[in-house]
DNA sequence: CCATTATATGCCTTGACAAGTATATGCTCT
DNA sequence: AGAGCATATACTTGTCAAGGCATATAATGG
């Protein structure tokens, strides 16, 4: 199972985790707010734990479970690199020619603030 | 296939995409660098482009794959929530840091103090 | 045209995993 | 102790996706 990506992957299991975000719960109180059966609730909260997305105390015959963050933040460690992508991808489709040329910098040209939906001369599929 | 959290599941597709953010590639240059079969290289290729991780552009025989932003910042949307959840509970440590927003106003605005995570009589076994 | 390079696709096997059903474990109260 | 509730686990089955291998498609240069 190992990595988190593979844990969120399954919508049950984000649905669960959406929400113990508010607040912790009982198996009981997932199982009839999400409409899943018991086992399925059941094992999908196995699977959380032993990913450490979340942890359990027991109260009485219940098992409370919250989130614990690490595993998220994991993610949300892996997304950091993609985020400066695209702040800087204002509008890096028309920037294509420039596929490894050499290192002869061009002018320092301050950022343009070009928009809309300018695809021309588009060669490319993107099917 | 559907959605974006089982496409970046698999850690083949992850490599692809953490080398697409620097520069666009052909795939044989994916192919070289990730050292894995062109079939493979090409099929997971074709998942990411249908669902519109990436996108390709025809170069001669080539074709150049480049990133796509909006899919994973559909993922980074999803988490969003869980940043709000875990600043809230790393209290001390991330008051300063996330306080770089808020201009001038720094008016005594009445923010109703949120409750933390209420663990009473802890038996807990996050076993 | 032919050979070569670059990429895509088809088929097959294998393995992972989720759901369903049944049952086990564990706690509480009388 | 026994009944009842809450949760966990075992076993089975169906589905689906990833990898390996072979081959197809496509563009290029000679």
């Amino acid at each position: 199972m190992e990595s988190a990506f593979e844990i969120i992957a399954e919508p049950n299991r984000r649905a669960i985790l959406t929400l113990l975000v508010s607040s912790q719960r009982s198996v009981g109180e997932i199982e009839r707010q999400l409409r899943m059966p018991q086992p399925t609730v059941s094992k999908h909260l196995r699977v959380l734990r032993e990913a450490g997305f979340v942890e359990s105390t027991v109260d009485a015959q219940r098992r409370l479970y919250r989130l614990k963050p690490e595993p998220l933040q994991e993610v949300d460690a892996w997304l950091a690199r993609f985020r400066r992508f695209w702040s800087a991808h204002l509008d890096a489709l028309e920037r294509h020619l420039g596929r490894m040329d050499q290192p002869a910098s061009t002018k320092r040209n301050a950022r343009k603030r070009r928009r809309g939906p300018n695809r021309k001369r588009d060669k490319g599929e993107t099917k």
